[in-house]
DNA sequence: CACCATGATTTGGA
DNA sequence: TCCAAATCATGGTG
């Protein structure tokens, strides 16, 4: 007996944690289990022991090891002895003990697979990915399927969660796979010299297997931490405000404040926004979301701002250099950063005539397409993209009332005349 | 810490 | 699907 625990020591096969039953003792219990001592002599005295007993045990030869095995076998007592071991276990009722009724599907088993299965991580090599990603975005509010920067990063990282955990459950699987047929073994062996019954092995083999999907469980569960970290860190640090660089405000400001009349940047120009501030396409809509209701709301307090980039702008169309708004999809309208006060239909002509045709936003011109005959002002902005068509609104400004009638010259100053604020 | 600015989200409408 | 509006939540500042 003790050469089997011996042995199975030497051969590394210690599950200090596995119930072991029916007289299976793999190590030196006393040993194994002392418990820590806070002075550290007898403890190194222990392992020194242990240390011994290894050694000498890699000295002894496997042949050395199987006749003693046979010696045992053919002993004449063998039999009594088997004899005696069969009675003793019956009185035990160890045999007695039924299986445990197949335990029931662990419902955090189940969501966790669900949940690996879900981001991705678990199932289907390809697209588990992608689906995640989509389902991010979805969750996300569902603006745009852009982010592509986020989400490919997002991606990466959960392939490499995705390796990892797979890696581990074929190496968990292996290792118990290994074991399993080891214990196996080593119980038909023991069989001969104590009672073992094929359903004990059976049981046996149950119970490792469930110490490993414990095992796995865990490995599943830290999976899921990870991809609810990486979930996190990526997708809903959406939450966690980061305000925007100096400069992307300024693009944004720049192209706000010269298209006032209709600041609804088309897909293209919102792209091309996006990528010149370092954002996303969804941040400049949120963005031109939050400036225009904001605008609007208090006109007056945004009036500085408004005649700083009608400066800006004017400066730089004057002198050709600027880079914001001559991008190929955005027509200069440089000159009508001045001409955002289209409220009422009143004025709008005078505005028009008054200005320089290619500074028309869309939404007059379109509205004049309405009411006036064809062929009138509207080849002037025929060209440009940069106005989305959904502007038509019923009154024809997007900011109904609310429209302060000087930003147009610096030299004026502003608060000439903003009566109202309509909030 | 209060307050404001600001990016993000939610809700409801067209 | 985009928008306006309201709201949330955080960042920055005095």
């Amino acid at each position: 007996m003790d050469e089997q625990g011996r042995l199975l020591q030497a051969r590394g096969v210690g599950m200090p944690g596995l119930p072991v039953q029916g007289g299976l003792q793999p190590l030196n219990p006393h040993q194994l289990h002392e418990p820590p001592s806070d002075n550290g002599e007898p403890r190194k005295q222990d392992i020194g022991d242990i240390l011994q007993q290894i050694m000498t045990i890699t000295d002894q030869s496997l042949d050395e090891a199987q006749a003693k095995k046979h010696a045992l076998n053919c002993h004449r007592m063998k039999p009594a002895l088997f004899n005696v071991l069969c009675e003793i276990k019956e009185k035990t009722g160890l045999s007695i003990r039924s299986n445990q009724e197949e335990e029931p599907v662990d419902p955090q088993l189940m969501r966790l697979d669900n949940m690996l299965l879900a981001e991705g991580v678990a199932g289907p090599e390809k697209g588990g990915g992608s689906a995640a990603a989509a389902a991010a975005a979805a969750a996300s509010g569902g603006v745009s399927p852009d982010n592509s920067i986020e989400h490919s990063d997002y991606r990466n990282k959960l392939s490499q969660i995705r390796q990892i955990y797979h890696s581990e459950l074929e190496k968990y699987e292996q290792a118990c796979n290994e074991f399993t047929t080891h214990v196996m073994n080593l119980l038909r062996e023991q069989s001969r010299t104590r009672p073992i019954s094929p359903k004990e092995i059976e049981r046996m083999v149950g119970i490792i297997h469930r110490k490993f999907s414990s095992i796995q469980m865990q490995l599943k569960q830290s999976t899921c931490e990870a991809v609810m970290i990486l979930r996190s860190r990526f997708l809903d640090a959406r939450r966690k405000r980061r305000n925007f660089s100096k400069q992307a405000t300024e693009v944004l400001n720049e192209y706000f404040y010269s298209h006032l009349s209709n600041p609804y940047p088309s897909e293209e120009a919102k792209e091309e926004l996006a990528k010149k501030c370092g954002i996303t396409v969804s941040q400049v809509s949120n963005w031109f979301g939050n400036k225009r209701i904001r605008y609007k709301k208090n006109i007056g307090k945004f009036q500085e701002e408004a005649n700083i980039y009608a400066v800006k702008t004017a400066v730089s169309v004057t002198q050709g250099t600027h880079s914001g708004a001559n991008s190929p999809t955005t027509p200069t309208s440089a000159g009508s950063s001045g001409s955002f006060n289209l409220s009422g239909s009143g004025d709008m002509f005078i505005g028009m005539q008054s200005l320089n045709g290619d500074s028309y936003p869309a939404t007059q011109v379109e509205s004049l397409r309405h009411s006036m005959a064809p062929g009138g002002y509207g080849d002037s902005i025929s060209g440009s993209q940069m106005y989305s068509p959904r502007e038509l609104r019923a009154n024809g400004g997007w900011q109904e009332a609310a429209t302060p009638s000087s930003v147009t010259s610096p030299t004026e100053g502003p608060g000439s005349v903003h009566s109202d604020t309509s909030n």
